[in-house]
DNA sequence: GGAGTATCCTAGCGATCGTTATTAAACTAT
DNA sequence: ATAGTTTAATAACGATCGCTAGGATACTCC
């Protein structure tokens, strides 16, 4: 998972794969079928561990509290120092060859999802819970995800974590208050 | 420019790219150097031509207007329609086997000059010119950076254009206003 | 018109890609 | 102890990678 995290899908090599792991080809092919299962398989780990920052935020009970804890948490889970930078789901598989079109869709898939989810949390708040007036929680939810998908981008290039906090922060600064 | 765009850097070879120019292999190497060579005159010619996002918007006078552009204009750009989906500088490179970490270390470098080039445009506007209350300049413009880069790989999703140009119009309702 | 020069493609270089057939080793069970 | 079965590694497969030598072609200039 790692491997695939920091080099991305194609950027990625078997010799690597068996080196991380601690196995050789034959035993990788024996277990899980071939690179692209395997990918998918670390994806769905990565989804379950570094990449669930999306999951904690859904339970926050106002826009505000959704969107700060979203925002750091996904800051730390894309510049975290124990981990590669950026998020796998976004450099997995952006640009590829088309031999690797099924792992890029895979990948595009799994984004989308997240929008729905995040909108399908935002729709029930009303202007009480804080959301902005005049926004689509789709709308909102998508500005959100690409944020998100920004500031994955910018770990990814070396950006230091306090500046991605500040990013944040500064989002929530923008985000009109339910009492001002 | 065209595939590099749409392949990414490692996701297109060099076959493609003798079908794409209509020249053959050697020919491309004498003009060129190597592929990694030609990878960055597609990006100048890139950043010249449908990348410029950016440099349109530098030239308004309000926050407000210049975020409207810059989103805007970023979206047409990300999600034309004669064009491959996604920004070439934000997929090209994002993350790849350690033997083009020049490339990726290269377009890294171009997307934080993106960064400080706005940032020395919004440092001047004061909130009478729209700058949000409390709110810092490179904090800002890392944050639009970041929105634009995140709209970026929606496009690259598959995300429709109109979706996008929501999301430019949320983040836009979402900026406090100067006269409200 | 013909020698010299520049240009460009065909063919193939070594290296590496993902993948697998073959073989050696280790464990289980009679 | 030994036959049977599973496990895993060595070695190599065809394909493709970026790249280039060698040769055929066209163009220039005396």
């Amino acid at each position: 998972m790692l491997t695939f995290w920091a080099r991305g899908y194609e950027g990625t090599a078997m010799a690597e794969l068996t080196a991380a792991m601690g196995m050789s080809a034959p035993s990788i092919y024996a277990a899980f079928g071939d690179k692209e299962a395997l990918f998918r398989k670390a994806v769905e780990r990565y989804m379950a561990g570094p990449g669930a920052y999306l999951q904690a935020a859904l339970d926050q009970p106002t826009t505000e509290a959704l969107v700060r804890t979203l925002l750091h948490s996904a800051v730390e889970a894309v510049a975290g120092e124990s981990t590669p930078h950026g998020c796998l789901v976004v450099q997995g598989a952006l640009a590829v060859s088309p031999r690797s079109a099924e792992v890029r869709k895979y990948l595009a898939r799994l984004r989308e999802e997240g929008v729905t989810c995040l909108a399908d949390r935002l729709r029930p708040f009303s202007a009480a819970d804080g959301l902005p007036s005049g926004s689509d929680p789709s709308a909102l939810a998508r500005l959100l995800v690409a944020l998100v998908q920004g500031l994955a981008v910018q770990a990814a290039s070396g950006v230091p974590r306090e500046a991605l906090h500040a990013v944040a922060d500064q989002m929530i600064t923008c985000l009109p208050r339910r009492a001002d």
